[in-house]
DNA sequence: ACCTGAACACCGTTCAAGT
DNA sequence: ACCTGAACACCGTTCAAGT
């Protein structure tokens, strides 16, 4: 055949495609692609340099920039909520597309954006640079963790009936799929925050006491 | 060939090859498993029922039960922390099986053991059904990180030079892979307690408030 | 530059044939 | 019951050949 006067691909049809195929099917390959695009599997690499690429495509693909920084001078805390909030809500609309996405390393700009907003609200809660880091860790772990439950069908545990009474009890409590998957994200959040605020009120705490030792053996 | 009079295969040795290819090579595949057996391909069948079963049996292999609660009246937070440090000290020893756990489910006996330790100790701090179950998911997704986090080569993002002033900076403060990710499992988990017993204190004092309002209205 | 078909080196799983 | 080889239906990637 040769090649076509117009392209018949683009990047673009390619990623969307993709992104079809793992809401649909919850994983994308080459040959399905290719069949998706009326295409042969070769020129896909016309476009996209192989799948690592097209994956980290799908991610940047599922979020689109929140506005940016709706409340400037909101306590830390509720940046914090808001920007956890906006990442989540990428996986929402796209929760099978979690599991590619959880053990690959972020590029894309829009959610390296993301993770600057944190990062700029725990240093204004007066974390320093490894606590950053470990306390950004933690959002993403919790942030990966509700989009996992958001794709999964289900709690991903399974108790065999007789030996597990705590965990069979506080089961038998809980909301379907869906909804309890919301109220575990809700749940996390609210937990996370109160954490970190309790973390750097002792850091404050801390921080008064060496200005307090300063003050007194530097007169 | 035909049947051998003495089995080649067991399902240990077919498990423990299996688990000493994930941690040589982060994954592994049936040819290799073989291969490394010395067997045909299709003889592991007849030990296993498939790729799915033996994942889930390398789940159990990477972890030895924990002595079975060693501070039974500790309060609830020391348990759970205790147990929180031994589900990670499993994945630590094998930190290239986490993705290959990070989104299947949990059957494993003595892992559904420890699931149900926690959920004994949340309830014990007062927490209902619903909160249990989303403050085991949120544990959950903070181990799961945290062994990401052991076989990631290194930070899970990668922010280009000069855009993200605050994440560069603390980028630049952070300890060097591996101490970076012990220094993140420990400040998460505190961060977490901390969140966990801010949330169980609330909880109380909405009890007490009932407590009174229900003997003032019923004397 | 962009598409194609063929080829390569991988997968997991099944199954009839052997003892 | 347990091992084998062959077969099947999948993968991702490369590359020479075409226009």
């Amino acid at each position: 055949m040769g090649r076509p006067k117009a392209p018949l691909l683009s990047r673009e049809q390619v990623v969307a495609a993709a992104l079809e195929l793992v809401d649909a099917e919850g994983d994308f390959s080459f040959p399905k692609l290719a069949k998706s695009l009326g295409v042969s599997q070769s020129s896909i690499y016309h476009h996209v340099s192989g799948r690592a690429e097209l994956v980290e495509m799908l991610r940047g693909a599922a979020f689109r920039a929140g506005d940016d920084s709706p409340s400037p001078n909101a306590p830390w805390h509720e940046k914090l909520r808001d920007a956890i909030r906006l990442y989540r809500a990428g996986f929402a609309q796209h929760p099978r597309l979690a599991p590619l996405l959880a053990s690959t390393t972020v590029e894309n700009p829009h959610i390296l954006g993301m993770y600057e907003g944190i990062a700029a609200a725990l240093a204004e809660a007066g974390f320093r640079g490894p606590d950053i880091v470990s306390a950004i860790g933690l959002v993403d772990s919790f942030a990966i963790g509700a989009a996992l439950d958001l794709s999964a069908p289900d709690v991903p545990w399974r108790p065999s009936r007789g030996s597990y009474p705590a965990l069979e009890e506080a089961l038998a409590q809980a909301a379907p799929p869906v909804q309890r998957a919301e109220a575990a994200f809700e749940f996390g959040l609210e937990t996370l925050i109160a954490g970190l605020r309790a973390r750097a009120q002792q850091i404050e705490q801390a921080g008064r006491i060496t200005q307090k030792a300063e003050a007194g053996t530097n007169p």
